[in-house]
DNA sequence: ATCAAACTATTTGATGTCAAAGTATCTGTC
DNA sequence: GACAGATACTTTGACATCAAATAGTTTGAT
């Protein structure tokens, strides 16, 4: 079955079931999160295709994006990337084994170690992110302008309403 | 640091190392990608202060909204909440050991059970679809109607797009 | 100069998920 | 009526991730 049937029939489930509350807007958030899963999976199958998770490509991303001969740390990539040291230090090791980084002791502080990307490594990153900007434009292409320019405003004003709740916590 | 700015040195890191492509509408679906699991965030937040994952809720919401007396299988579960079936089973066996549901044996066929809601399963649920749509409804309740409308639209829009790349695989 | 506290990365243990194999049951065909 | 194949769920094994514990190193206060 198609993906925004489902979310219909939730809505108007729940709709029935909780005549007292209104599911208007958790639909508009179902949708939402249903656009970025997809979205998320296209991703993924274009990173699985390089042998990568996609975890493991936004690690190998960080660096080619920095450079191709930057070399950082992984306290440093674990903070861009979003991810837990454990889960860190598991995708090094990973992209390690594939030859698409290496890890080489930093002299000047010996509890860390610099990470940079291989000739490998980059030639990969490269052809996942041309396949990436691809994929965007084409989901992206078909939207006349102005209403992107309004996309934006909601957005900005859902970011808002959430960065709010952050603090309101 | 706040995730926008995260978004924006990421785009502006690849548009500098490959001007040959246009990560614009790569940055709209990371930005896309953020606010979604900002909101998963926030529902995972409410589900874990009742002791649940989101999947053990969206199990539960699938029985809650079809009638606090319904039954049903499986499988049928399983489609609906797009989760594996080992995976489901997982959730279910969660469920009943912290008395959210039963298992039944479905004499009409043997191969499957019959799975419905506790009181006190059901007491969970309509707990948290309250806290989920009071929720999605402050996210939304600030956009005016008219550039929800419109956010719809490109919603509709890179919907479709997705749809037609599912079909050209 | 010492040493407690902070920092950096890794290891360990747990969790939620899926794919594939396994078990039990049902169905349709001969 | 027997049996091959389909179906429904569970089990097993693998994996990516995180939180907490760990080990080595640096920093800062006294």
């Amino acid at each position: 079955m198609e993906i925004g049937k489902y979310i219909d029939e939730t809505v108007s489930g729940w709709q029935e079931q909780r005549p007292d509350l209104d599911f208007v807007p958790m639909g508009y958030m179902l949708r939402f999160h249903a656009m970025a899963a997809a979205a998320m999976d296209k991703i993924q199958v274009i990173a699985k295709s390089h042998g990568l998770t996609v975890g493991e490509f936004d690690v190998l991303a960080t660096l080619r994006r920095h450079g191709v001969a930057s070399t950082l740390s992984p306290s440093y990539i674990a903070e861009v990337a979003m991810v837990s040291p454990s889960g860190l230090t598991h995708r090094l090791t990973q992209l390690e084994l594939s030859g698409h980084i290496t890890r080489i002791a930093d002299n000047s502080d010996r509890r860390s170690s610099l990470v940079s990307i291989t000739k490998s490594g980059a030639k990969t990153a490269d052809l996942i992110i041309e396949q990436i900007a691809e994929q965007s434009a084409r989901m992206y292409d078909a939207i006349p302008a102005k209403l992107l320019d309004q996309f934006n405003q909601v957005v900005s004003h859902v970011s808002a309403q959430l960065e709010l709740d952050v603090l309101s916590l």
